[in-house]
DNA sequence: CGGCGGGATATCGTATACAATCGACTGTCG
DNA sequence: CGACAGTCGATTGTATACGATATCCCGCCG
């Protein structure tokens, strides 16, 4: 009876997959702390349903880095620490900045109105200091730019990818605020980049608005495990 | 009784891993073409298991873009196709390119002799005129180089990029032997300079080597779609 | 002769049942 | 008092059963 976990299981697209969605959200934001235990049969019970489903679903958060299933002992919520965060950085700068060049480059231009709305959307967020919905905002300006590169491939990688960054921004927006006006200010540089079909320079403004949360990010991190050095 | 598949399912860590990395050798090796379908009950009964480790294993190879499930209407092999190719070499130069700076970076330096025998059992292969022996020395060597990034979501990443990749480099080589050689020069320079710890110059020569490739590949792959324009 | 509806079939999606294994507890023996 | 073996409970792994749905084929009607 620990963790409310209120979603409404509608079946647009799959039961596993809606299920999915809901627990990724809850993790992102740490409604299920790293180290939680996800049991089969007490989540499949929780929403009135069958193991199989459940199963289905905790293997797409294993294969996003969300979970971690060890044989026969059951799957536990991903533990954050600085040494994932550089790891899952270190591979977003190069994955975040091909999608924003490829996405500049595209010949049909990305819907200027979706993009610029989206960042407004960010915007609104920050005024109402609310953390969640601008991390909210920030996946759907994400999804957009990945959707514009128009490269399946890649946004079957970054949707693997992405979700475990955003448990570190989430984390991160609480305690370091000024870096979501550097999100505002870095996502508008690379909004006109893309606009202006520069995909080289969009690539730079990605890789810098990146590389410069990182730190601030780490030190989060770093004191979070300074308070809790449970391992 | 259309494919043989004779796979020893021995269960050393799990039964859908063992059966997704035969199906997935399968594939890659194109002894399942493009478009086979995969159909779980069959699966099932050929190698006398139940269905539910072939699901598994089966949305295993989905995350890998091996294959493509659609809700209630089957899986099949993905098709192989010049726009693919241009999507996964994209994403490919990015990452290999990191695993390789990475790796070049680490203070504990990559395992020297297992590096140096990788490549030689590279240039094995291509004396022997060996394809499949060539491509599987390949992988072996790029796990070498991933695994010495010590970066677990690299890995994670690189490991659903690949096997789509070895795809294409299996069907180019059979009609572009010449990739082979360039390949074997590509890595001797990329393990240089893994060995002296630079890792710009590790991550050059690898995107060099990919770059190379790339359009000679895709020439092969349009060839191939030229003669067979089904859609 | 072609388009349309109905039923049969193939196949997946979900539910349930059973087997295997791991961890913890406990009771005994040294 | 501590270490070890046996047993028990919890949880996953696999198998089987059932239900839902899309596809295909065929006969009918326009």
């Amino acid at each position: 009876m620990s963790t409310p976990l209120a979603l409404n299981l509608s079946l647009p697209e799959g039961l596993p997959q809606e299920l999915a969605r809901g627990l990724e959200d809850a993790i992102v934001f740490c409604d299920l702390k790293p180290g939680a235990r996800l049991v089969e049969e007490e989540i499949a019970t929780r929403f009135a349903i069958s193991r199989s489903p459940v199963r289905e679903a905790i293997r797409i958060l294993e294969a996003r880095g969300l979970v971690l299933r060890e044989a026969r002992r059951g799957s536990r919520v991903t533990e954050l620490s600085r040494h994932d965060l550089d790891e899952v950085y270190a591979c977003r700068i190069e994955l975040e900045g091909l999608a924003a060049a490829t996405a500049a480059g595209m010949r049909v231009p990305v819907d200027r109105e979706r993009l610029d709305e989206r960042i407004e959307w960010l915007a609104a967020a920050r005024e109402h200091g609310d953390d969640r919905e601008f991390l909210r905002a920030s996946m759907a300006l994400s999804r957009v730019i990945h959707e514009a590169s128009h490269n399946r491939t890649l946004i079957r990688l970054l949707s693997t990818l992405e979700p475990q960054a955003m448990r570190y921004r989430f984390l991160a927006y609480a305690r370091a605020a000024e870096l979501m006006d550097a999100s505002i200010e870095g996502n508008r540089a690379v909004a006109t980049a893309i606009h202006a079909g520069d995909g080289d320079t969009a690539s730079a403004a990605t890789k810098r608005m990146i590389r410069h949360a990182w730190p601030i990010i780490g030190r989060v991190v770093d004191d979070e495990e300074a308070v809790e050095p449970a391992a």
